[in-house]
DNA sequence: TGCTCACTGGCACTGGGTGCCACTAGCCTC
DNA sequence: GAGGCTAGTGGCACCCAGTGCCAGTGAGCA
């Protein structure tokens, strides 16, 4: 229909646009999945589609992100450091450029206050955890779901989610500092408690 | 209206029984909670009084055991070491007699294999690590939503959910040895990943 | 022109969760 | 004992998330 009109923001991008702005202005429980097919101008059936739950337009396409994190961690290989390399690859798998952290913040504010998103967020977590688990399975021969894998894909993963509360918390403050701060506190067992 | 019959298990007690029950034998998302009010003998409005989600006829009287948690910490004082008082707190608040131990097994592997529990169960962990983070912070002199209470908190509850886990997946290990390899590893810095 | 196929939207249904109201049972007061 | 207050219960109606089914519709292709 349209021609050389604006480039048409392809569908996706206008619905989570859109799941932001509102969830962010009225609150997630608030704003019926409804108004935002309506405000992305698809059809409440076209969103579930999309979407399998309401929350996962807050996620954006979180496979993909879970996938550059998985490549990252098979690429360090399993010889060097492990809780560096889980670190690492956190901390490049969330280097957003100046421009778009707005957005990242906005979108890490409603999961990490949103009841119902904090909820869901720990069906996402799991996937993350499934990966991080994986490769610390390679790293020290062990399996995957062992005690060791599972503790440490779980326990960096709340280094990560603490970096990220500390981050919003403070809007001055640097997401990959804060992320090297958890880390570093959690490799060294919580040298800070000991004063 | 019954008088001297069976001692007339309470209510609350009754819905719980169902539900683990019905939960297990059909999986979470299958069973209404039409169904588990009928068969604890209330009323669907009234299973939605006594529980303000579905998914908290599985958790019993969780706020007691977010009580009991807190006590202990308090009661340990801020001066002992802090990984070792929060482990030995979650021990002794999951240290079931014998009898119990098949309803905690049936519980805690549908909170941790069913997917909407899975998620629900983060609502719940966000009031234990409440608790454990202002320990931490009573006991370092930190503001509660700074980095290292809330760290602390965020990795010690995931030794514990990792050490349930490794306990629900073999029926004959010690849900209190489990618990201590979990916090032993994560106050040392994981040393088994240093082989 | 006709066919296929992928995408979309509408419709209807199940089920979670909630507000409202009516009923009942105790309990207190006079 | 009569009237009134209160807490707990159940029924009803509603909103909304999510899903199955079916009917377009439009692009590509023979």
């Amino acid at each position: 229909m349209t021609s050389t009109d604006a480039p048409a923001e392809a569908p996706r991008a206008r619905v989570e646009r859109a799941a932001l702005e509102l969830f962010t202005s009225r609150g997630f429980d608030a704003v019926p999945a409804e108004e935002v097919a309506d405000a992305a101008g698809i059809s409440r059936r076209t969103f579930f589609r999309y979407y399998p739950a309401k929350a996962d337009a807050v996620w954006g396409d979180f496979a993909a992100h879970v996938a550059r994190l998985d490549g990252l961690l098979r690429a360090a290989g399993p010889d060097r450091p492990v809780l560096a390399t889980i670190c690492a690859a956190y901390a490049e798998v969330n280097d957003y450029g100046e421009a778009d952290l707005p957005v990242l913040r906005q979108r890490m504010r409603l999961i990490l206050t949103e009841p119902a998103l904090q909820a869901h967020s720990q069906l996402r977590y799991a996937e993350i955890d499934r990966v991080v688990a994986a490769h610390v399975a390679r790293s020290s021969g062990d399996d995957p779901s062992g005690l060791l894998p599972r503790l440490v894909a779980a326990s960096t993963r709340a280094a990560a989610t603490t970096a990220f509360a500390a981050w919003l918390a403070d809007d001055r403050s640097d997401l990959g500092r804060q992320l090297h701060r958890a880390f570093d506190e959690l490799a060294a067992g919580f040298p800070s408690l000991r004063s």
